[in-house]
Order: C-alpha cells, then structure tokens, then sequence
DNA sequence: TGGGACATGTAAACCGTTACATGATTGA
DNA sequence: TCAATCATGTAACGGTTTACATGTCCCA
C-alpha cells in the first residue's frame, strides 16, 4: 500500500524520500503510516521497478538529496490501481481492544488507568486532527496547494474520518470507563 | 498480538486449532482477524516456547485432533503482557482513504460507486455485530458461559466498540457521497 | 559545543497473507 | 454422490518494524 502512497504524492512533483516521509507524517498519519526505512527501500525498489527514476543531487551546501521523479509506467500503474475498487474492507486490528477482551482478571484500576491513559492519546490525536482540518497540507507551498484545489475535498474527507474516529473512540473510552467504574 | 489471543482463549479451556479459529471468527472478528495457517503454525511456536502443551487425540471418528493446554509457564506470561498497559495507539491502516485521497483525478462515478459498495459491506458488517451484541460468544455452551460471566462486561465493550466504528464509518461514507455527488 | 532538523541508508526479525496440500465425516 | 463442515498442516512471499549506522547544517 505504501507504494500507491508514494506514486499518488510523486504524480504531484518530484520529491527526495525525506520530503515524502514529513508529507505521510503530517498528511496521511491518520490512515496510513510508515517508517523511514521503509520509505527508502520502498523507493529503491520502486526504482529498479521502473516506477520511478532517481537523481543525486548536490546542492548548495554538502546535503545529498535524492530526488525520486514518477515515471510514465508509474503514472500508468497507479491509474490502474486507482481504477480497481476496492470489493472488501480491511479487518480491524486494534491491540486496546484484546487487552480489554481478556481483562476480566485484571485489577479493575489498572484497566481503568490503561484506558484513561489511551483517552489522552487520542484526545491529542483529535486536536492533532482538527488542526490540520483548519490547514491541510502545510508542507505545500501556497501555490501547490491552490494547483491541486481539485484535491482539497478528498483531502478533506480522509481527515473528518481521522477525526469522526477519535471522537468515537473516546466516547466509546467514556462509557466503557464508566461501565468498568461501576463494577 | 495474535499469540496473547490464544494464551487468552485457552486460559478458559484447552482447545484445538480449530476451535481457536472458529471462536476468533466468531468472537475478535470486530478487533482481530487471523487466516488458520497462522493459528496452527503460532500453536506449534507456543509449544516449542513451552506456553502452551499439546496432546493428539483420536476420538471415536477418526479425525485427529490435537488440543492445546495452557502451561503455567504460558499463563505467566498472558497475565505479564495484561499487567503492562499499552503506552501508544496502534496507527490507523485503512486501505479506503489511501484511495479516497488520491481520488481527485478518478471519474466522479467510479469513485461514488466504490463508496457505494463499501457502504453495503459495512452495513452488512454492523449488522452482524448487532447480531453477535445480542447473544454473545456462541461458540460457548450455556454453562461455559455462565462460568464466564465476570468476562461478560468486557466482551460487550469489545463488540460496542464494533458497533460504534461502523456507525460511524457508515455516516462518514454517507457525508462522504454527499459531498461528491455535490461536486 | 550541543541539540535538533536535515538526509540516507542496511540488516535482521517478525508478522501476516496466499497458495498449496490432504483427508474424514455428515447430512441432503 | 456431492457439498459443507471438520480438521491439520507446509511453503513462499511480501510487507512492516526495530535496530544499527552515518554524516551535515544551523542556530542558540
């Protein structure tokens, strides 16, 4: 998946792996997320695929910037990708939920202090979201962003799931600490 | 993740592999998804570790089945991993968004009719839970799972948390489609 | 001079998916 | 007799994570 990432930001221009890795930081954290090392990697390989060619360049100072450039079969792939729906939806992996599965056994204040500490987590996760509602992709010039207009209502729609799902999660955190409370 | 749901579900009784994915099936479906190739071959693993122990039983018929019994060993471990609370979120993967994101180029039907069938999946989804919501844990006998019920409040916040998420991806896909349909 | 951002990589381990493979029992 | 369910496994591949590894630039 992480390669129709990098193909979909590369069709916008031409990045280094560095650009692409605080692009999916800020961008697409809350529904996709990568490390670097496989960033590079996924690059590479995308390279010897043809999907992308890359150029060293030396700049000004003595920083090595790889720029990684999308390629006519790497427009082409990603099109086709793009024209094959989806026919299933993704199983839910959530490890909170196997712990509180199995946590009849537990002391009843060591689940809830779990559970009170993940409502921090995703309460900051939802202010995350929110701001960057109020400005999505920051890491586009002005100009960019009013180039790529078209996008800005998908762009937006990802992030109201990103923050729709963290209002769920912490009113469902909510009434299952109450529930637990009472016990 | 998948070996602590094993330790868990054979902490209430041994169990062969083939209960275990049934009862993964029918029970951690809404927060855990696993193929019976890895179940089989993590039970193998479990066993060479010494968490669990198995014995192969030919029963009247003659279909083999080995059941699997939890060591003392495996449920120090299962109450050690219980007794270390998570400290981060597990990061979003939803193959959706990757491409709603990218969509802006995509004919405007193509995109409404994938998220038209997403609909119908989750709908179909919700459905099921509601279903599991009203007579939990099937796979259980009547007084098994009586035996279980301090488990009871924390099963239902798992298959709420089910319930909630696709509620809400549905009123998400809903606004969604609203918006394009605008465009 | 030290820390943070910039910048790029490799290697090993781990986990999950897909495909291949086999065979018995039960009920329609 | 045919399909569904019961029952268990192996192998290869691919993707993700964790750890290791290095070096520059710029500002305080």
């Amino acid at each position: 998946m992480l390669k129709y990432i990098l193909l979909g930001f590369l069709k916008y221009r031409a990045m280094t792996g560095y650009e692409l890795k605080s692009l999916i930081d800020e961008s697409t954290m809350h529904f996709w997320h990568a490390y670097h090392s496989q960033i590079y990697t996924t690059l590479r390989k995308l390279e010897a695929e043809g999907l992308v060619s890359s150029e060293l360049e030396d700049g000004d100072d003595h920083l090595t910037r790889r720029t990684y450039t999308l390629t006519e079969v790497g427009r082409a792939e990603l099109t086709a990708w793009l024209n094959t729906p989806l026919t299933e939806t993704v199983p839910e992996k959530e490890d909170l939920l196997v712990r509180i599965f199995f946590s009849a056994e537990r002391p009843t204040q060591d689940v809830i202090d779990e559970l009170r500490f993940q409502r921090q987590l995703h309460q900051r996760k939802l202010e995350h979201y929110l701001q960057i509602s109020r400005a999505p992709l920051q890491d586009f010039s002005a100009e960019e962003r009013q180039g790529r207009a078209s996008d800005l209502p998908f762009w937006t729609s990802t992030i109201r799931f990103g923050i729709e799902y963290e209002k769920m999660y912490l009113q469902w955190l909510d009434e299952t600490l109450e529930q637990i409370e009472r016990l």
